[in-house]
DNA sequence: GTTTGTGAAAGATTTCACAGCG
DNA sequence: CGCTGTGAAATCTTTCACAAAC
């Protein structure tokens, strides 16, 4: 299939590990460009991250013809084209749903403003921490105020770091208040609500798939 | 292939995709051991988390036969089973590398305990911070004391949450004291010494797919 | 010459479907 | 009868290999 340079073929499906594939080539861009490197090609890049060749370009072949035969990839073009792609060529409102440990460390961390990601608020229910702001500036609202400040200040996105039990019913909170997106980090399974996406960063699940290897016999068999 | 229950068939290699949904299983069997249920089927425990039936009973045929026909599988054998192979019955010692807001975060996370996983110290070399501790009680030590505290304390994991850029050159310290299994924090790809096991809580990335999802048209295709 | 974009092959994972056991 | 364990089929993902472009 012929497609006009920059043009993608909108809405065929991608998968999710090709995405995710294009977030870690768009930070090695980042790198490169800020280094002064004009072109790249699908094997240096695949070489940075054990990678074959092939399967970056056809990543990137899902979107458009990016690449110049012979030469590689213009890396401040490819940089761009990935960024739009992304939708990181705007500012993202994000809240946070639990103001604890978590929830705070989330609402100061310098990689999310860092890549246009703009944290609006923490919500919370206990008493005592609505009016507080976290250590980086981070008003601390009261649950009751998530639709109106989610409707005003046009909120894509929710983090949730609120105890397991909870969860549920602030996601459910969450989408009603017309959030699309959300990203989880309590332990446990939710139920997405239909037309929204639910990910899930899994703390415990991850340690426990190290507890397994280590349980395996830890080094005989790694790469 | 026939197998005396219980028995694994050890080392034939099992897909991470596999053992990640064991832990899934595991947590379903906690609730339903502490709801009294006596025994569950594929089917039902598939239906929890929208998955085939199938693809549960071929993830435990892996390790032994647990299951008995005609019935489904016994809750409380399982667990002890999966507990088991997941190497969880037994008390895991864990250090966090970066004393910032997410390390001290992640020192005081609750599900880490209740899973036994034990926090033995968090380190970085930060001065003022040397000698303080988490509000969970967790001191903070210099990162000369790294070698030390991993041998003397049989620290088996390390998590990294310290600055990108002090990243790599941590992991490598951490790996030298004797550690073999990591879990990194700081976003971008690390080079995991052979014989280690290194695995990425990415949070950067997975806003980004969230954006992308966004970008995509939000909930037009969405299951 | 080099490197992309892409069909076709290989490999991995999931689902189907059913024999066999309790 | 109901449900597991498992080969075989279907699907999804990665890798190969090469024609076409610069």
């Amino acid at each position: 299939m012929k497609r006009v340079p920059g043009t993608r073929p909108s809405h065929e499906p991608v998968s999710e590990l090709t995405t995710a594939r294009l977030s870690v080539y768009l930070r090695s861009l980042d790198a490169l460009e800020a280094a002064g490197v004009n072109t790249i090609s699908s094997r240096d890049l695949a070489e940075q991250f054990q990678l074959n060749a092939a399967q970056i370009r056809k990543d990137l072949a899902y979107f458009g013809e990016f690449g110049v035969r012979g030469v590689g990839y213009y890396v401040k073009d490819l940089r761009r084209h990935l960024r739009e792609i992304l939708g990181l060529n705007r500012q993202i409102k994000v809240i946070i749903m639990g103001a604890g440990n978590l929830g705070l460390a989330l609402a100061d961390y310098p990689g999310f403003r860092h890549d246009g990601f703009d944290i609006v608020a923490l919500f919370d229910t206990a008493r005592d921490k609505i009016g507080q702001y976290s250590k980086g500036g981070v008003l601390i609202r009261p649950a009751r105020d998530l639709p109106r400040v989610v409707e005003r200040e046009h909120v894509e996105i929710a983090l949730i770091a609120v105890p397991a039990a909870a969860a549920q019913t602030v996601l459910e909170l969450v989408i009603e208040s017309g959030i699309k997106a959300v990203l989880n980090f309590s332990p446990g399974t939710l139920r997405a609500p239909r037309g929204s996406k639910v990910k899930n960063v899994d703390l415990t699940l991850s340690l426990e798939s190290l507890s397994f290897f280590l349980a395996r016999g830890g080094d005989e068999h790694t790469e």
